[in-house]
DNA sequence: GCGACATGGATGTCGTGTCATATAGTGACG
DNA sequence: CGTCACTATATGACACGACATCCATGTCGC
């Protein structure tokens, strides 16, 4: 197997394997890793319209996020409202529903992180690869995404 | 953003765009990039149970694949056979017109890795990540699926 | 043999992801 | 002022991917 190859593999597969732990940490708050993804956003910013989302959203990287904002809305967590300069647009943001569940999302998520960091990564040096990655990813939509929220706010 | 954070961001947003590229060069054979893995791996094996498809898909790493076999049977790129030792069992193979096609797949695979890796890695040494990634995924079945498929055949 | 348990697979359900298309509102240009 | 391209969002369609459940079959213990 050609070492492209075999990292397009990887990347698939730990990308299942991360998806699935975190599916599963989140289960108990009701939330997808995608809905939480946009709760996350939306804590640490003013109100977005869905565009604005969709620019910080790794997931769902192309087109708009309105089918999952849609859930959110449905569940409470998210407030959608029209502008009047622009009646096209819509302004998210959270209630304060959503603004508690952040909480508890930033919670599970910053636990996921450090059982990864001690039950799977150990002592290994990761930087030289999530350099590497971050230059990968540099060139597309998703990877500019993650720059894009790192330079903007907390999460 | 901590450093494993932006690690599982970019395993996220590297698999998407690695999908989109994939399912765009797929897209002219009439295959998805999962449909495209399980034909691959027909290709270079004798006939498998639907489990023993699954022990070697990075995709679907849990469940049984039985409903992108499905898809394949009734587009007659594979034959799905009972078996008479143990009839619970099928057993699944490439038909003719299967096998064809899985030449072309794996030359529009071929193509693109590499265009990845003459346009997107360029120089850069990717052997640390890949080993890194390997050892990360390998307590994983998706990973483990991956050194299956390793050492079993081509692909 | 038979009954409990295990296994292989099929299927229902839900939530994405992606693409294509539709709809409404905006702005610019003549 | 009309129209025409453009933008923001919504929606339909399709294929996954994960989980749970169901059914048929096989196996193992007694």
């Amino acid at each position: 197997m050609k070492a492209v190859e075999e990292l397009r593999y990887l990347v698939l597969a730990l990308q299942r394997e991360g998806n699935r732990l975190l599916a599963a940490s989140l289960r108990p708050l009701g939330l997808t890793p995608a809905q939480a993804e946009v709760v996350g956003i939306l804590a640490t910013r003013p109100p977005l319209s869905l565009n604005g989302i969709g620019e910080l959203l790794v997931c769902e990287s192309g087109t708009s996020p309105s089918r999952i904002v849609d859930r959110l809305v449905s569940a409470g967590l998210v407030r959608r409202e029209g502008t009047p300069a622009d009646r096209r647009q819509v302004l998210l943001s959270l209630t304060d529903q959503g603004r508690a569940l952040a909480e508890r999302v930033a919670e599970v998520e910053d636990g996921l992180h450090q059982a990864l960091l001690k039950n799977l990564i150990g002592d290994r040096p990761i930087d030289g690869t999530v350099e590497l990655l971050r230059e990968l990813a540099s060139g597309f939509p998703a990877g500019q995404a993650i720059q894009r929220r790192k330079g903007g706010a907390a999460n």
